[in-house]
DNA sequence: CACTTGCTTCGACAAACGTCAACATAGACA
DNA sequence: TGTCTATGTTGACGTTTGTCGAAGCAAGTG
């Protein structure tokens, strides 16, 4: 019997699938365990504060930022760990202490899947 | 000086610009204006259901459906009606009534600004 | 050690959100 | 006209979220 013909169209992945995450969203709909688990990531981009924030430390030289650089966006400073936690949380960001200060950084592969799933619709 | 200076910014605009607002999040920290336009988008598929809905809708045959094609994603009719009114809001999704039923289809625009915000990450 | 600075956690509160049942509206059809 | 079906709106509800001040750690300095 041959069991060649329904190799399921799977390719070995791209690089950037470090995160077990979902099909472009005008493949098929999502299931509502993958919905759940995407809705994470989006809603953390969801507050205009914590946009700021993200953009923030995407946007910083040498792609990281510490809290200290972060302080003129309109929220107190504890508002602003708050907001970061949930950043990380959502894998969107990832920290680390050294010496004094804490600095964060963008999580490549996460926002590029994010990106996936929006870029094939244009 | 002119009073005149201090419009108000609340133009009766059109809830559904479908204007490609803003820079990839690397090229620069976004204006407290662009980070509370843009995480209206986001907000909108930061839910489950509202992201089973535009994915059903986005992956549906002629890239439209009708209400009537979703019925399974768990939650009440009203509660559906509700959450793709959010995502009309937000300019992701447009509806339109053909006789009996109502139609929605995605809005390729926003949905591609919103890729180019973070595709350029990887 | 005490003191200062950078950041996180805690406790509380108002506002926003998701959900439903009930009601309302729009169109098709008899 | 009236009735039926398909969607949208309203009002109410419990839950989640964003925010702050106060307190708690962590690390450096005198």
């Amino acid at each position: 019997m041959s069991n060649i013909e329904a190799l399921p169209l799977l390719e070995p992945e791209a690089p950037e699938s470090a995160v077990p995450c979902c099909p472009p969203l005008t493949e098929r709909p999502l299931t509502a365990d993958e919905a759940e688990k995407t809705a994470r990531m989006f809603k953390a981009l969801g507050d205009p504060v914590r946009l700021r924030l993200f953009s923030l430390v995407a946007s910083h030289e040498g792609g990281e930022a510490c809290v200290c650089d972060i302080s003129d966006v309109g929220v107190s400073q504890p508002t602003v760990s708050h907001h970061l936690k949930k950043l990380k949380e959502a894998g969107l960001l990832t920290s680390e202490r050294r010496g004094t200060w804490v600095y964060y950084r963008v999580e490549p592969s996460v926002v590029a899947a994010m990106g996936q799933m929006l870029g094939t619709l244009g």
